[in-house]
DNA sequence: TGCAAATAAGTAAGTACTTGCTTACAATTA
DNA sequence: TAATTGTAAGCAAGTACTTACTTATTTGCA
């Protein structure tokens, strides 16, 4: 049983095990559909960058949709989402506003950082108005926001947030780490100074005081 | 004399100026550009849409990159965006952090509902990394941001505001209302009940309180 | 174990169609 | 007439996708 090879672009070996180029396949597809868009890349292209024939796309993919679809699957199941989502729900019931704010931001920069690929694609499938930023933001976004939604109108009612309407407070959460992230790892921009873990700790200390029950009058 | 006829895409009337009809092109061009991304936009589409025949497109304009490129100047000669400069400046001389705010907030807001369709053309152009995407960039939100930043600094100088980086604070300042105005003009995800008045004035009394010195110790 | 048969991964060279762009020519106005 | 706006038809190159066929790997059975 000899180990399957990684599933490098452009690697050496041809004769790859199906599910292995599959693999390849999905991850060189991510690569340009994230930079040029879907409409923007061929499968040509996609096949010289995972070093194989065109037909070969085909042969595990039934279309050129397919493909980008199964990016989709292919990132899901490897998504480790579902930690985070418990370490929210912790939070929420301990009523810890600092420490939820903080994960909530920490997380939004990481999945930027760590995967912007992915984060440029679902931008681009967005703008394009492609199914897969529909299914990924009802599976993944709304049932976040609704969930901060349901905490936020609770801790208002406590008075520890700042009345008003609920959604207005959580865009207000979610703009400023999604906004920063965006200009550092998806349009770099400009090159910025400060790590990621000083910039949460001012987006935290803004948000805390812009959020909570105002002190003036 | 006759009164040019309007641009209107798809209008029964051949035979127009040829300034009118290149208006008309660009028109009709920022439309579909906006919708699919260049890439995904065809120019026998375009044509179609303007209700000509595709070889007029090519009469006005050398190319698809030159109707391209041709929609940002169109754009930029139309923009009465001076005089919002012109406001932020009297703002800014005048130590008026309420008011700054709410100016910002409330252009950065307008912009995408009175123009949504240039903003989306923008946000591809970002993400495809087209060098209109760039211009527009250095010519309209690099200078604004300079001038904020320059701001923040003087007004974290005369203990107005938090300390820290001032660019932590432009995110912060930025990133809402970029957020909001995403949502609800540019991928239309949700429809939301308040008016953009009533956001506006939550926002300002969020950035308000978070963004000026801390009142507690 | 040895080894042909079955299975699956690979390719070269196409398919029908679309792309941005051009040419040759007709209609309209000055 | 002279200039300009329009079009029909088409070009070379590229598009997603197929086909016919070759090569490697696994498997069933002696």
């Amino acid at each position: 049983m000899t180990p399957a090879p990684s599933p490098v672009a452009g690697a050496p070996h041809p004769r790859m095990a199906a599910e292995d180029r599959r693999r390849q396949l999905i991850e060189t597809a991510i690569d340009l559909f994230s930079q040029k868009g879907f409409a923007g890349t061929t499968t040509r292209e996609i096949a010289a960058a995972a070093g194989v024939n065109e037909a070969i796309i085909f042969r595990h993919f039934a279309t050129k949709q397919d493909l980008y679809k199964a990016i989709l699957d292919y990132k899901c199941n490897a998504a480790g989402s579902t930690e985070w989502l418990e370490d929210l729900s912790r939070l929420m019931e301990a009523n810890d506003d600092e420490g939820l704010i903080r994960s909530l931001i920490t997380h939004m920069i990481a999945f930027h950082r760590e995967d912007p690929r992915f984060q440029r694609l679902m931008l681009h499938a967005a703008l394009e108005g492609h199914e897969i930023a529909i299914i990924h933001h009802n599976q993944v976004k709304l049932p976040v926001g609704a969930k901060l939604i349901e905490y936020i109108t609770r801790r208002q009612a406590a008075g520890a947030i700042r009345p008003g309407n609920p959604t207005v407070v959580l865009f207000s959460l979610a703009g400023i780490p999604q906004f920063y992230a965006l200009q550092k790892y998806i349009y770099q921009s400009s090159d910025f100074p400060l790590t990621d873990e000083q910039v949460v700790d001012s987006f935290v200390q803004i948000l805390l005081d812009g959020l909570r029950t105002s002190t003036k009058g």
